[in-house]
DNA sequence: TATGCTGAAAATATCTACATTTTCGCTAAA
DNA sequence: TTTAGCGAAAATGTAGATATTTTCAGCATA
């Protein structure tokens, strides 16, 4: 979603940050974004902050209604459901395509990334867990996607997991620290890359579906608890 | 992509009418856009106008690098196949699941869009075609996309095809006003609604991916000859 | 004579501060 | 209990100041 810029301005440094506490949770759903807050918590003047705030409604993290200010995008189980299932199927998809143009390298990097993942409980301690898993985990399938050679599709897929994140943190929040949950995923993920290197594509995308759509009941479960 | 706003604000009318110059081509890709002349163009500061630049960016219509401005993003043969590939795969995982989910309500309104746009050179002056044309073929697609009751995926759809509405216009002006294209496009509408009311999924994806693809030699050739 | 380098000047992007318009909350009266 | 009015707060837009980039003329060198 970026490129690489030798030195951001302000107004992306901002839209950087706030984009990450909204999904950490810094901000409730449907809060209020107050200018003269932002301004302080952020050290910026309006300008910047307006420029990252269009941003972050373009990708649906943030509503704006003209006068009446910016607040955060609200969060519903309907919602969760629609993005999970849209985010299935266009894995699916996307998984389809890469069983059929993926190559050598392609496998070579699903092999690597899936190693780096299982390795990930032995290596680091349990505060810095959360942030290794998740980068790894992403990289992984990540590596998976990168075989459909569609960079537009991929960039659908970037813009959904976007959206999705901060349910997704919820998730995460709940099964990283979970050793039992863990050993699942590791599962899941061997069998995966199994049938992707077989390049079994029916299993491969049933297997696919079924683990993007795994978070959804533990998600509302917390949604609902709330 | 825009939401219903009771009185939009100086920054989303520009947004609106710098969108549509950039699609029409008012400017050439890579051209440089500076502030003094945009100013001057539509009357405006320099904060709605950095406002509207950066949602475009955000759809990819606009490229930005800090402390160097703003230009209108490149066109390419390599853009023009990656995109119209992505549509075409999406388009068919929407068709493949409005087929498995629509029901009778669904059906009516393919085969009332499909009416309306068959009927619509009878009705209308040239001089009209080619927005009445255009408005009631992505209405037909629309209908038929609607089916698969995903929000985000119909998002990431509309998403796509913005990105690709410069394409599309190059192919629209050779389209539109050629009668025989017109109606080799009314036959392959009419056979892809047969296709869809059989629920014949296999025969309704390979024919809306061809019916997408379809434009690209097309819009190569104009490309080409510039 | 042609080519590459240096430095100043112009142009441009970016940011902060201020003015204007609109909205929201509170109080009081019907 | 509801509604009208008042004041504070917030959002939007404009203008000007600052820092960065780009351009170009002049000079040295091959």
């Amino acid at each position: 979603m970026t490129s690489a810029s030798p030195r951001p301005n302000l107004a992306i440094a901002a839209y950087r940050q706030l984009k990450r506490d909204i999904i950490r949770g810094v901000y409730a759903p449907g809060e209020k974004l107050r200018m003269s807050h932002l301004k302080e918590r952020y050290a910026l003047g309006v300008g910047p902050m307006r420029e990252a705030l269009s941003q972050l409604v373009g990708e649906r993290l943030v509503t704006a209604v003209s006068q009446r200010g910016y607040r955060v995008a609200e969060m519903s189980i309907e919602e969760l459901e629609s993005l999970y299932d849209a985010r299935a199927e266009l894995e699916g998809l996307v998984l389809e395509l890469a069983i059929a143009r993926g190559g050598d390298d392609w496998e070579a990097g699903i092999v690597a990334k899936a190693h780096a993942l299982a390795k990930v409980a032995e290596v680091h301690s349990a505060e810095d867990m959360l942030d290794v898993w998740d980068t790894r985990h992403q990289a992984f399938h990540s590596a998976i996607a990168a075989g459909c050679d569609s960079p537009h599709l991929l960039q659908a897929r970037t813009w959904l997991f976007d959206q999705a994140e901060r349910y997704r943190h919820l998730w995460l929040c709940q099964t990283v620290f979970s050793a039992e949950a863990l050993d699942a995923k590791r599962q899941e993920h061997a069998a995966l890359t199994d049938a992707i290197l077989a390049r079994d594509t029916p299993t491969a995308r049933a297997m696919m579906r079924e683990h993007l759509m795994s978070p959804v009941p533990i998600i509302k479960e917390v949604m609902q608890q709330r």
